[in-house]
DNA sequence: AGTCGAGCGCGCA
DNA sequence: TGCGCGCTCGACT
């Protein structure tokens, strides 16, 4: 994946990322779960890796119950709810609206 | 509602 | 090898 030879979880986790398009979230959990692991932890710390913050939308990936969760090596980063909502996503507080309705699965074949 | 503690898998020192 | 993390879940206030 990605062509190179590390295709590590970290790549993988990037290269899911990567396809959330604006307007939607989704969730460290989902993220782990898609790559077959519960390392939710690890999927963090991989966004926390990341290189990219250009390509890789890091700020689209929240927590399971809603709340924003960190951004750019920092935690509750209002940068990072700012920009979502910008993008279209309302907030409670520090919590996203309407989770379900805003989440990219990445599996379509579940509700289809 | 909110807080707390244990568990979890992977990266990096 | 070991430790910590942009988390999660269940138990308890």
């Amino acid at each position: 994946m990605l062509g190179n030879n590390k295709d590590s979880f970290t790549s993988k986790v990037l290269c899911l990322v990567k396809t959330i398009p604006s307007g939607k979230v989704t969730t460290y959990k989902l993220i782990a779960e898609r790559l077959g692991t519960k390392a939710y932890r690890a999927v963090g710390n991989a966004l926390k890796n990341n290189k990219n913050p250009i390509v890789i939308p890091c700020h689209r990936v929240v927590k399971s119950d809603g709340s924003v969760g960190g951004y750019k090596g920092r935690l509750n980063n209002p940068e990072k709810k700012r920009l979502l909502e910008i993008e279209g996503i309302t907030f409670n507080k520090n919590k996203v609206n309407d989770l379900k309705i805003n989440l990219f699965r990445f599996y379509d074949k579940f509700y289809k």
